[in-house]
DNA sequence: GTGAAAGCGCTAACAT
DNA sequence: ATGTTAGCGCTTTCAC
């Protein structure tokens, strides 16, 4: 009785068909070395004659490894993140896998959620500017492979973009222009990143003789930008620092609507130098950085680690230089009225 | 014998603790209907207790399920995307399933690679802008479980934004505001949304009155917007429908470094209205639509016929209404000089 | 180098 | 309503 149409050929199929066990199929398939050559390219045409295709459910049942990995951002529509998934997914593709893409929201829960539904499915975690606190990250890093993106976390693999020395030359740039003081428009309360960029700001602004003041927490997109530069507004500021792009594109939206010039009255800087922040009006001076190569190391530094349960060095943290990209939305101070 | 404590619990612990058999246990978990009450509770009690998490892969094995869905967009770094990706997300999510995402580069080899690779992993394929040739679509449909984004194949499931009726829009609008030639600045060749509007702005300018020329193909991101506006410029255009709008930001930035004035000397209008439409300088007139609605729906109609083997209705194809974001790349011609 | 056979963890007949 | 058991397609000892 011939093999049903139907039906994707199986392992038996191409067994039976090459006259060899269903071991020599796979052993063909999965370690070419392990079977005599001739053999192998006998199993392997017939593979080819029968269109037999592997099936990752299968293969990943026995081992447990299901050639996946996912990527948890804090939100996909964020442009910031771009870089990160492309840099990512090519990566994750070059290297034989898959990734899952999941969005949380900006929501710890959700991001917890996402790890304990896909634990099972993947063979590792990477995850994006995370909300979740320390100590959480920390226990699902000891149940799961994780690396870590713009954030850090003591024993856990991450790769950063040097977001505290991009603060010192946004500072540095302030200050040679002769502002005196600063406002940082604080991110979320979870955000690890707003935190670490206030207290860089509150230390270096000291140390370069300006006044540093945090406002907020705004959301870090562009519809919290009214209520960012109203407050900016409202304290007299003379130089802003927003946390992201989003929120310094929603700033400047507002100040232009008041009738504030940006840079004149008020200069304006962002972080992360997403798509838009070149074109805005004016263009936007923020902190670059290649946050497609962190989307791409995330993975490496995942993938690196493959071969051992136990990992005998410290886990890597790798920082990647970060640049300020000088626009138009910032100038000199305003004389004092 | 205690269960040794590094493994993951499975449903076989789970009964033994329990005192049933294994197949209550998985009937508990997947029908919860078809086991007495207290039973279940007890069982879901011991299953709590134990920490135990269902095993995807081996659930998946036995019926072929995986609970995943896969996206594929030609470019995962253009913002048009970001609504689709983000709907899709949530809508699997919201349906008890996974996404994965598939960057294909504008290549119709990479996607059906993607199809290829993942068509055994996954329960079925959300496909936005496909660059395959109809042939192929209809072959993998009758493969796989799939459903079409911004794109129409006779007998496969699709949503649009309806931009024929847009197109139709802005060559209204055009002509009202005195244009009595167009230029169209077109997208991939291999684009089908491309062939699609020229279609419609040749004939519908002619309706119109309007002299309708095509431009190009030129690759549909910014970096293509310099060639597009020398062209355009070249052919002494007042009127210019570029593809897309990450063209048309191109060309707005091109025409400003020439000294083109937008909208006084050329009207430039886009398709989309992406992220940075509405603060682009000038804000760009551009084409609507409800695309995070179009990724949900997409969803919606592949997991909607899951029921069957067979569709007893021809496949539904949902056209969504689009409208024109009038903004400030657009006004009246310009008087002949 | 190759084959036989025992799982991987779950589902789904089929019995009871 | 619940238990028994035979797979799902592949990997992997363990023999030969």
């Amino acid at each position: 009785m011939a093999r049903d149409a139907g039906r994707r050929p199986t392992i038996y199929d191409v067994a039976k068909e090459a006259g060899v066990a269903t071991s020599t199929v796979s052993r063909a398939l999965a370690n070419p070395d392990r079977v005599n050559e001739r053999t192998r390219e006998h199993v392997l045409a017939v593979a080819e004659r029968l269109g037999y295709r592997i099936n990752p459910l299968a293969r990943a049942l026995p081992s447990g490894r299901t050639q996946t990995l996912a990527l948890c951002v804090s939100d996909v529509t964020n442009p910031h993140f771009f870089g990160i998934i492309r840099g990512a997914e090519q990566q994750t593709r070059a290297s034989g896998y898959t990734l899952i893409l999941g969005d949380t929201e900006e929501s710890p829960e959700l991001e917890s959620n996402h790890v304990e539904r896909l634990g099972g499915s993947v063979d590792g975690f990477v995850i994006a500017a995370s909300r979740m606190a320390d100590a959480e990250i920390r226990e699902l890093a000891g149940k799961h492979r994780l690396a870590l993106i713009s954030r850090q976390v003591d024993g856990v693999p991450s790769v950063m973009v040097d977001h505290e020395d991009g603060t010192r030359q946004i500072l540095e740039h302030l200050a040679s222009l002769g502002h005196t003081s600063v406002i940082y428009l604080a991110g979320p309360r979870r955000s690890w990143t707003a935190a670490k960029r206030w207290q860089v700001i509150r230390s270096t602004a000291r140390q370069l003789g300006m006044t540093p003041t945090r406002l907020g927490p705004f959301p870090p997109a562009v519809r919290g930008g009214a209520a960012a530069a109203d407050a900016a507004i409202g304290q007299g500021a003379t130089a802003a620092i927003a946390h992201n792009d989003l929120l310094a594109i929603g700033m400047l939206r507002r100040l232009a609507g008041r009738g504030v010039r940006v840079p004149a009255d008020i200069s304006v800087v962002g972080y992360d130098d997403i798509f838009g922040a070149d074109f805005c009006s004016p263009p936007l001076t923020t902190l670059a950085g290649p946050f497609e190569e962190a989307g791409r190391l995330a993975v490496d530094l995942l993938l690196g680690s493959r071969d051992g349960r136990t990992r005998a060095r410290p886990a890597s943290q790798v920082v990647l230089p970060s640049h300020l990209a000088i626009r138009e939305s910032t100038g000199p101070a305003p004389r004092p009225r």
